[in-house]
DNA sequence: CGCGATAACTTGATCGTTCAAACTCCCGTG
DNA sequence: CACGGGAGTTTGAACGATCAAGTTATCGCG
């Protein structure tokens, strides 16, 4: 296997210097025409490919973005975290950047991880994901000064006038209120089946319903348990059996979407509308109606705050007043129920 | 923000020379006990952290591992894939390594990138997944000697005696049978419902229940149908109602399970068992048993096929006969059908 | 006691790239 | 025609680690 061919190999078959063979690469408009095509011929010819790490230890980027993965909980919300991987994985390398994978059980852990990783030059910024309420990740990052952005909003410390840093997310009370909107063609009575008060993204959730009902003149029930099918089953179950009266049912997820179903068949409706949250595959292997987070569109939105919306490097939009975040409207996918 | 210490700065610090330093961190083994403890005094004292670029290009290896991601195909099956790279970065973690995400639609595409990355020196290994039979990546990867294992095995080209490549699979015919053994408890009627013949993850899964009945003196329906709920659904539904007597199902995936269930539960038989297969979030919201694929063990497997049984560099098992693959048993979760 | 062997440590060179500064043309201008 | 200036190109140094070869200390043994 013949030595890879380096700069100074290009350079002597195209009669010029190394930094010019290094001008083509990185800067192609400061070099004449001809010579330009020259060294590109000489490239081709060669099959050169410049050495990454070469490159890294000398500009001090390593053009790498690293994004924790998640321990597997179960249960199948991790579909959305996994599509906006990928999505991020191709915007990425569209914009000449890589993705590499840590994993990490604690946010402790996970902060070494991300220390280990900055400081051996791996990684240029970080992805963050399931941020939550005082979060230890976000104010290490931001003491240490690694450009990152969340997926998911910082409940609690962020304010659109004065940014805590930068943020991507899906409009939760915007999906609710369209699945809210489209059940209302169903009838008056549009229920919501929720988690408990508390977690940031459930209450926005119930919000977008909430606010659409009110707008419409409308109200109906709403019901709260853990996300879990078995619970969403049961919750209905009983609620039906009391005989509320229910057109349609908008869920915070896919879970309580699937047990609503269950309930819904085994109590002889098996048309009644139920609306649930992520678009899972399990949601859609059973014929019903979600609303999907559209993760490339997160993905995009990442990319263009940690780089700018043209560039190559990381370059982070500075978190000022209202242009520190993304927020993607989702998208309600419509399903004719298969039972 | 202060420059980051180097093996100089520790080697100052400690009163020794910059190779010591260096000798600490990769071969402890030949350092004196108090030189090195005083060593790894100046490590702590300084926080420093080895530049993992510069390592990289002294020594051409990146230690790192890149691994495809499919495009996101929708279906249910992308699980499996999920975990196993979740598995395989927390496993290579521990062996001091690092995963790197690429993507691309297409196998071409996937072999140019693949270049890239190993000319590039970004990648030691490849990990690929979803192999086919005359796959272009097997034999690409090959011919540039590029050290890596397949997720699956190599259909048709491999032979025991003469290993075409390193490969860990799931032993499919192993899962069925457990699948089928289990299911015999019902009834002697166990069906199978796979997909068309000519795909060898899906002979092999039949062939597991086929060799199970035989053993066990029985027979029982086979039915096919692409991967798909609605076909399932509509397959199993149409057998019932020709009054084919079934007393289980056994499935080639959970997407067809689910289907299955469906009809079953139409057809005014809820609990007739349902065991699919890949253990998804959709069968147990479904609560039904399946088979779990252990994608921990499938990593475990990867990584001691690259690197040797406790190694910390790519120096993968030389293939030879019988040596050059791991076939992880999975295992049947058993759940008492929700409805 | 002297010698060779081995252990422990140090020194100079190197990996492939880009930065920073220097150099060479060539053109327009006073 | 000397000179300033800019475009285009070249040269030496540097990034931070490890390899390979060299040096010094330590020890066993005849």
């Amino acid at each position: 296997m013949a030595k890879a061919p380096t700069v100074e190999d290009v350079a002597r078959v195209a009669g010029v210097s190394r930094q010019t063979v290094s001008n083509v690469l990185n800067t192609p408009a400061i070099v004449r025409d001809g010579t330009r095509e020259r060294v590109e011929q000489a490239i081709r010819d060669l099959g050169y490919r410049p050495h990454t790490a070469a490159r890294a230890l000398r500009t001090r980027r390593s053009s790498t973005i690293g994004i924790h993965l998640d321990p597997y909980a179960g249960g199948i919300s991790g579909v959305v975290l996994d599509r906006f991987v990928h999505a991020l994985t191709e915007r990425a390398t569209d914009r000449g950047m890589r993705v590499l994978l840590y994993a990490a059980r604690t946010a402790d852990q996970e902060i070494a991880r991300m220390g280990d990783l900055v400081d051996g030059g791996e990684i240029d910024a970080v992805v963050i994901t399931g941020t939550f309420h005082g979060d230890p990740r976000t104010r290490w990052l931001t003491s240490r000064n690694v450009p990152f952005v969340a997926f998911g909003r910082p409940w609690g410390v962020d304010d659109v006038e004065d940014p805590a840093h930068l943020w991507v997310d899906v409009d939760g009370a915007a999906g609710t209120a369209a699945a809210t909107r489209f059940a209302l063609d169903a009838g008056d009575r549009v229920a919501f089946l929720g988690w408990p008060s508390g977690s940031g993204t459930g209450d926005e959730r119930e919000r977008g319903w909430r606010e659409t009902m009110q707008g419409a003149a409308r109200s109906g029930l709403r019901l709260t348990v853990r996300d879990d099918v078995a619970l969403a089953r049961a919750a209905v179950a009983d609620a039906l059996e009391r005989h509320e009266s229910i057109d349609a049912l908008v869920c915070a997820s896919d879970s309580l979407a699937i047990g609503a179903h269950l309930a819904a068949v085994e109590a002889g409706m098996p048309r009644l509308p139920v609306i649930g949250f992520d678009n899972t595959p399990s949601a859609e292997a059973l014929g019903l109606s979600s609303i999907e987070q559209l993760p490339e569109k997160v993905a995009a939105g990442a990319l263009d705050l940690l780089m700018g919306p043209s560039g190559n490097v990381v370059a982070p939009r500075p978190t000022t007043a209202g242009a520190a975040h993304v927020l993607v409207e989702p998208q309600l996918v419509v399903r004719t129920p298969s039972v």
